[in-house]
DNA sequence: TTACTGTATTACGTGTCATAATACAGTAAA
DNA sequence: TTTACTGTATTATGACACGTAATACAGTAA
């Protein structure tokens, strides 16, 4: 099984850790929509740590509707469903908020700013 | 005293949301350098928590280099310190990565996202 | 039947968060 | 000097999140 990268770090809870580097593998294109999603005992194993904590991060994937499961089978990508108007609403507001908070904090210029926004963009699929 | 707004909600930490919400008093424009800031045992009693908790955000605030204290005095707003490299590299690529995502999440497109940015930054002073 | 899947439950240890109650040093004003 | 503010430090306690551990159960495939 594909399994997508992950490198644990302190300071963040580790099923966290793991919901997001699984988001980002499925939103940047690494895993496509019907591919397989590794198991919840293949990831445990791989990074060494235990089930129940991987099984944390996919119970939120699901939640968001990035994964679905076979039962009996496994896991697998799902397409992408519709967003909510009121989560776009919170990141346009709140998330968007902070990080100008963040940005200014450190003085930089708005151009800085918007050009390092894009140069991120790009980095995913569209 | 002045005190700067703060609401608390569920879900953070109560010292990071004090903590947030002196920053961006701050970072706005609205406090100023060279201003009183609020004391520990005032803030707490206006928002109805414990000192230390209040405490805990103060001594962060310090940290940051956004506030000093006068002995025996008080706090006060301070001139804004130089940013560090390392810091605006964490902003320009963690922060901003985990942006990215989650509008593209929300499949929200890259001038939906610069517009809803430069919103956010014509709130704050110059 | 065997060996995989996901899922659920209970228990334990650890750390963070928040509160509480004090205590102490520095400064200003009566 | 006394009083009343400042910030700071310490210790204790309770609630909760996090992570691990050990099982158990149902569904599917070979």
């Amino acid at each position: 099984m594909n399994l997508f990268a992950i490198d644990l770090k302190a300071g963040a809870p580790i099923y966290e850790q793991v919901l997001y580097a699984a988001r980002k593998a499925i939103l940047s294109g690494e895993l496509k929509p019907g591919d397989p999603f590794p198991s919840v005992r293949e990831i445990a194993a791989h990074l060494r740590i235990n089930p129940n904590t991987v099984q944390k991060a996919l119970t939120a994937l699901k939640t968001e509707g990035l994964v679905e499961t076979v039962p009996g089978i496994g896991n697998r990508v799902r397409e992408s469903p519709e967003p909510r108007a009121a989560e776009r609403a919170a990141l346009l507001n709140g998330d968007l908020e902070a990080l100008v908070l963040r940005a200014r904090q450190l003085r930089l210029t708005l151009p800085e700013l918007e050009a390092a926004l894009r140069a991120q963009w790009s980095r995913f699929q569209d």
